[in-house]
DNA sequence: TCTGGGGTCCTAGGACCC
DNA sequence: TCTGGGGTCCTAGGACCC
């Protein structure tokens, strides 16, 4: 059995945890840049407030109702994410982080009651952090997120156990809700009157291999009971690695650009090097406003191949840069630029260029000594040169809550 | 004025090999 | 009337997730 784990509303809840203000009014946190809404608290829920909606278009009623506003703190919501993970790890030896706010957990040789174990689950993490959660239980992930979607519904736990629990689950279960199922497959199974998860398991294997590939075969098989999808609880390394933002204002001058692309590109680097590998292909893009009515939208992008795989902050920055002069047009207001690395290996199997090869030892010696001032320091204490001083291209946070876990400063006082 | 930022997997089709 | 039969690798695009 498996236990999907999923926090409510998490970053607002994060924000709520030190803040108890916020309990029972209306709250939204914010994409990067202030943009569009991303966190709902179920009051905000109710005023009709959309994920991803952007979140001027919806200000009047935003000051109507008082809606507390925050913009993304990721480094208070890393924090509280870390310790939903530790704690969870009380519960089970297996332990599959899924994404920041939510885990899978292998019930294995636990014998007690699972929906009682689910509450005990539900009420420590409540207890130790603050964080209200919801259980699924099951024998599938695929079910296990059915459960989850159910007990979030009810008082929070919900286990599929018996064969007649599971039916009733999957006739109560939109298809546009089944995970795995997006925008594109809900309109063509609706299309093919599968209106519910039961509906979908009805189709022949045959029609959802042609029209949904093996992913939804496997999808029909987790839904009838058949684990076909394993808890992966070691971390792969990742394929690919990118830093992209949008600026927090329209830029026309490359020197400014300059220093968002090789802030991104040692961000990238720093996001190998924790991950012990290398990059051979290092892709940079920058773009227009699309939603500009002045100004036709241009999107640019190339991507450098390096001599040899590296994770140095200078290699990385300076295939950036090189790569932005060349897509770089001048007299144009750019809003966003990124840096993204590709053809991922291992730190450790370099294949060494014959005829162009870096002093990776020397390499690795700043890097660790930069990373170890940065980490006792604070970010940014020892940048490149280039990634500069100007704040321009820097996001807007107008409504950031302080960083109470992780900066001392931040700290909570109490009198 | 103001619209996020990450990721993964699968398949079809083209280029190429013998 | 007749037109071989296998393979592999790569890429673009489409689908999905949070």
């Amino acid at each position: 059995m498996y236990a999907l784990v999923d926090c409510n509303n998490f970053y607002v809840s994060c924000e709520r945890i030190f803040n108890p203000r916020l309990e029972s009014v209306p709250v939204v946190v914010l994409s990067n840049n202030d943009g569009c809404i991303i966190s709902r608290s179920n009051e905000a829920k109710a005023l009709g407030l959309k994920m991803g909606e952007p979140v001027f278009k919806r200000k009047e009623l935003i000051e109507q109702h008082k809606v507390k506003v925050f913009s993304s703190n990721y480094a208070l919501y890393g924090d509280i994410s870390h310790r939903v993970m530790n704690t969870l790890r009380d519960f089970s030896p297996f332990v599959e982080i899924y994404s920041i706010d939510e885990a899978f957990l292998d019930l294995q040789g636990i014998n007690a009651d699972l929906t009682a174990y689910g509450e005990n689950i539900k009420k420590t993490i409540q207890k130790n952090i603050g964080m209200p959660i919801g259980v699924g239980i099951a024998p599938t992930k695929s079910l296990a997120k059915i459960a989850n979607r159910i007990a979030k519904k009810r008082n929070g736990v919900f286990a599929i156990e018996s064969d007649n629990q599971r039916l009733w689950a999957l006739a109560n279960t939109p298809v546009e809700d089944i995970w795995g199922v997006g925008r594109r497959y809900a309109v063509l199974l609706k299309k093919h009157g599968v209106s519910t998860a039961l509906d979908f398991t009805n189709l022949s294997t045959d029609w959802i291999r042609r029209h949904m590939t093996v992913q939804g075969h496997r999808l029909k098989e987790e839904l009838q009971g058949k684990s076909c999808i394993d808890l992966e609880t070691v971390m792969q390394p990742k394929k690919n690695i990118a830093t992209t933002r949008a600026f927090g204002k329209k830029l026309s001058d490359i020197e400014q650009i300059k220093e968002s692309v090789s802030s991104h590109a040692t961000s990238c680097a720093a996001k190998l090097r924790r991950q012990k590998s290398v990059a051979r292909f290092v892709t940079v893009f920058i773009h227009t406003d699309p939603f500009s009515e002045t100004q036709k939208y241009v999107s640019r992008s190339i991507t450098v191949t390096l001599p040899e795989a590296s994770n140095s902050d200078f290699v990385l920055a300076k295939a950036a840069i090189a790569g932005l002069h060349k897509i770089f047009i001048p007299n144009l207001l750019y809003k966003k630029a990124g840096v993204i690395v590709s053809e991922i290996g291992p730190e450790s199997a370099i294949q060494r260029n014959l005829f162009e090869s870096y002093d990776t030892e020397r390499l690795n010696s700043v890097s660790q000594v930069t990373d170890y001032l940065n980490a006792r320091y604070g970010k940014s204490t020892v940048k490149l040169a280039v990634q500069g001083g100007s704040r321009d291209w820097k996001l807007k946070q107008e409504k950031l809550s302080p960083n109470y876990t992780t900066r001392w400063e931040d700290l909570m006082e109490v009198f």
